[in-house]
DNA sequence: CCTTGTGTAGAAAGCGCTTGCTGCGACGCG
DNA sequence: CGCGTCGCAGCAAGCGCTTTCTACACAAGG
């Protein structure tokens, strides 16, 4: 039924060995033999048996990356670069190798599963994305799989996510969440605004937390008063950017800049504020984070903190394949930059 | 060094034939023999070989899911839905399957590649999206593989695809771009549009001329003029929308509405037109298509044609997964549904 | 009491490939 | 001219799992 390694053989007219060396390339084969058995492959299309291979080999081409949400444009770019990096059809990288997008939409279970799920198939390597769920059992639990899965020969590397425990060997490519978060605040101050709303993002994750940070250090380092009603956790979509800021305004009518947990909450922050009436930035103004391609094109332009995710994801593909060395001490801590476009200016009332 | 089912077989007091079938659940084996197993495989943390146990079985749980562009949530709102219903981790399904998100990046050759690379691995399932290339070349060298593969027990789902010839066994989901083009024009002209440029996608995919070809239909079925300059290709980003715009109104500064072949190309459109002074939709309506989650949030909202990629993706999944019936004879036409919004309006000079 | 079933476990033969080691000419050097 | 080398190909032993077929024990039926 099947074309095998020994059908090819046989064609040939030598040993099995042979074919599979000379489609392995790591020996050295007569080029005459070399010939023959690559017609004979074609002759007869003869596709390698994957799990046959990589049983044998003990080693697999697939490399797994694990997304929090893959219809967000946050992980789609960042997925891509490491994908074009490791070396997938067309990328640079020589050897074929099969990415693995898992999407975890988020859930520490699913995330667990999918690393198994990876380790059962012996990875060769895993790029877990996105923040961290700060649940001290999940991140037990995930540092021993990871820990397990370097054991086992794969490589790990985390973009834009907190660092794992040291001992896991875990790479990692860590946004500055706090850093980008201060800015926007300080770039706000700056313009004047004294009374800022703030829609963070789902409560239990780093990148949520680490933002949320950077605000508060900026509203103390200057000495705004840091209002807990003027934070309003949510998730990180449209939707919840809309509710929070109807929730903000409502608490707090006189607020006079809205700062979103990123871009996509930006958004439904600013339909809510034209919803109610209200112009951007004139009577209030917006601030997003990520700058993902989409928020140059709200009307006006989003105020937001750039993120290197594709040179980020292409860095962490590279590590991935070991065609780049890690950086030392295995962190990098990557910085974002200040957009300052059309949603931020002066309060009316200063 | 790595556990393996016979360790847990010693472990358990059992043969390995029995934790086999334990593991796998499709055998009798008597209670209290399963707990020992199971206990067994707890507590050495035995994981089991996926490449291993593919070769045995003959059959992997890895399903292919190719897409053009990663980044662009019109393929990743469609992967996330086939995704949830392969049955990875936390899907409704019940086998744990790991699904390949592979970007092709809109690349004819690294489709092939990885449809090859699914092969290899001997997929379960494999679901094509977005449109086709139209190189009569490489669409008979997509249907042989197509035909190889479904020869080889792996189920192939065309999503958002045209249909590949009856023979491939490939079960179609398309989406009906001509008709949805055809709408959008309608609904331009009844406003009052006559001069009306269009941005069309790359000249080679099928889902571009689909939607050229709705258009075109409109204008015809409606007596209105189709001068050829008014239409520009470009590629399916906001750029090519920008510069294609800009491009068109240079060639008839008079043009009172913009149909662009996508909402990504649409917001590019939107903002070459504001660049230029013009107001939106006072000035020039636009028109995008798919709805895309930020299409709402533009300034207008985009008129545009919703296509139910989320409902499409999960059909598309779960015929993959054989727990849904193909439609019969293979193909479903998926309608859109014209979304009227803000950024269409009567024309100034009727 | 022996036969026939029924339910459960084991033995063993692969699945298709990789790779260490062996084998065998040909070549070069003393 | 003989022997050590080198280059290239083959042999065969697995890799870790699944699955067919066989084996056994016990229950029920004639």
């Amino acid at each position: 039924m099947t074309v095998t390694l020994a059908d090819v053989a046989a064609r040939a007219q030598v040993s099995p060995a042979t074919v599979s060396r000379v489609l392995n390339g790591n020996y050295p084969v007569a080029a005459s033999t070399r010939e023959r058995v690559l017609r004979a492959v074609d002759d007869l299309d003869y596709v390698l048996n994957g799990p046959a291979s990589a049983l044998a080999a003990a080693t697999s081409d697939l490399v797994g990356i694990l997304v929090n949400d893959i219809a967000d444009p946050f992980f789609g770019i960042m997925a891509g670069a490491i994908q074009s990096e490791i070396g997938g059809p067309g990328g640079r990288a020589g050897g074929e190798r099969l990415a693995v997008v898992c999407n975890t939409g988020g859930s520490p279970e699913r995330e667990l599963t999918y690393l198994t799920l990876l380790q059962r198939q012996r990875a060769a390597a895993v790029v877990l994305t996105g923040g961290a769920v700060e649940d001290t059992a999940h991140a037990t639990a995930v540092a021993t799989k990871l820990r397990k899965l370097v054991a086992a020969g794969t490589r790990v590397v985390l973009c834009g996510r907190p660092p794992a425990p040291a001992d896991t060997d875990a790479v990692a490519l860590t946004f500055d969440n706090r850093g980008g978060g201060q800015q926007l605040t300080e770039h706000l101050i700056a313009l004047g605004h004294r009374r800022m709303g703030y829609i963070a993002g789902p409560e239990e994750r780093t990148t949520t937390r680490h933002r949320l940070e950077g605000h508060r250090a900026a509203l103390a380092a200057h000495g705004v008063a840091d209002d807990p009603a003027w934070t309003v956790h949510g998730r990180y979509d449209r939707r919840s950017g809309y509710e929070a800021t109807l929730e903000l305004l409502r608490r707090e009518p006189g607020l006079t800049a809205v700062v979103a947990a990123n871009d996509t909450v930006a958004l439904g922050a600013c339909a809510a504020l034209r919803d109610s009436g209200l112009r951007i930035p004139d009577d209030v103004s917006v601030v997003g984070f990520d700058d993902l391609p989409f928020s140059i094109d709200a009307v006006p332009a989003l105020t937001t903190v750039r993120l290197p995710l594709a040179e980020a994801g292409a860095r962490a593909g590279r590590i991935a394949m070991g065609r780049e060395e890690a950086p030392p001490g295995g962190i990098a801590t990557i910085r974002g930059e200040l957009m300052v476009r059309g949603s931020t200016g002066a309060p009316k009332e200063a």
